[in-house]
DNA sequence: TATTGTTATACTCTATAACTATA
DNA sequence: TATAGTTATAGAGTATAACAATA
């Protein structure tokens, strides 16, 4: 087997196309958040489950749906957090297969300093960019992020509300 | 225990600020990846290797760096690599300690439906935007990603060059 | 003694299939 | 029969420590 010699790069870019610098820099957020959420005590993953919850009350595929993760991955997550005491799981009378979770009255001082954690993470990872660009970044990140919805291991068109049980 | 009535979000985002938008848009592009190179037969870890190493020949260590990839997790990945005959490993004449790495002519097919699988999920995860647009967003992750580079695996300052091994 | 690459190990995250209970 | 949640299991990714060969 021999080596190529000198194979030139493809166009301009070197590697970094915008697709694999958002797969590379969803790596640094993830560890950099999971790095700073130790001292608060919870992982990542739990992260946008909690954040989700504070907006209202949900079952659990509605929760699953509006943080795409996998009702099955959805369980031991939940777990580890009713574990803290920081979520409520209780049957919903009107259908008793399912689960109604809530955050608990306990979560609200881990929810304060998850806050300040996440959004010295936020400051950390985008030093680089002035208010205006952050707004901007934030702008399209948002619109790709709608645009792939439908993505992911949820694949029922989310027609009725992102953030359900805020009622 | 009991439930918290209904706590009100913090400020005007729901859940998402930039962090977590880069690091959920990040799972999805690897996801995306991940699917769009199976039929290539590579896997998303090995992307980036091949991509720097088409720049040239480095050793271990410098692809390590470039591709902020921890040496020992390296190993394994260019093990798959040489399995498939994509890569060579020799002997650096000079210091035998080191492994000398560089692309195999049997790659050169590869690489070719692999740009092909990288730019149609680019194309993919970036419908929503116009031309202008992805340049806009290309640009500040490009600043983001330069500004993180201290960050990872890697601690040392990187003032040589981000892609070394180009002789 | 320090450095390059390697192996071994373990822990987290993710994906699939099969099960319980309710409808 | 279909749905909500659960369990079990296996795979991929990642991080740490210890080792061999070479400098």
């Amino acid at each position: 087997m021999e080596a190529l010699e000198s194979a030139a790069p493809p166009d301009e870019t070197p590697c970094t196309s915008a697709g694999q610098l958002l797969a590379g820099l969803g790596k640094v957020a993830t560890r950099r958040f999971g790095a700073a959420l130790v001292p608060v005590g919870i992982r990542p993953r739990h992260l946008n489950a909690l954040l989700t919850l504070r907006a209202g009350p949900t079952t659990q595929q509605g929760l699953a749906e509006a943080i795409r993760v996998d009702a099955v991955q959805l369980v031991g997550l939940l777990n580890d957090l009713e574990d803290e005491e920081l979520i409520v799981r209780r049957r919903d009378p009107a259908d008793r297969r399912r689960h109604i979770v809530e955050i608990s009255c306990k979560a609200a001082a881990r929810l304060a300093a998850l806050d300040t954690a996440v959004a010295e993470v936020e400051d950390g990872l985008l030093t680089c960019l002035d208010p205006a660009e952050r707004k901007q970044l934030r702008a399209l990140l948002l619109r790709v992020a709608a645009a792939t919805a439908e993505d992911g291991p949820v694949d029922e068109a989310p027609t009725e509300s992102a953030c359900p049980g805020a009622a």
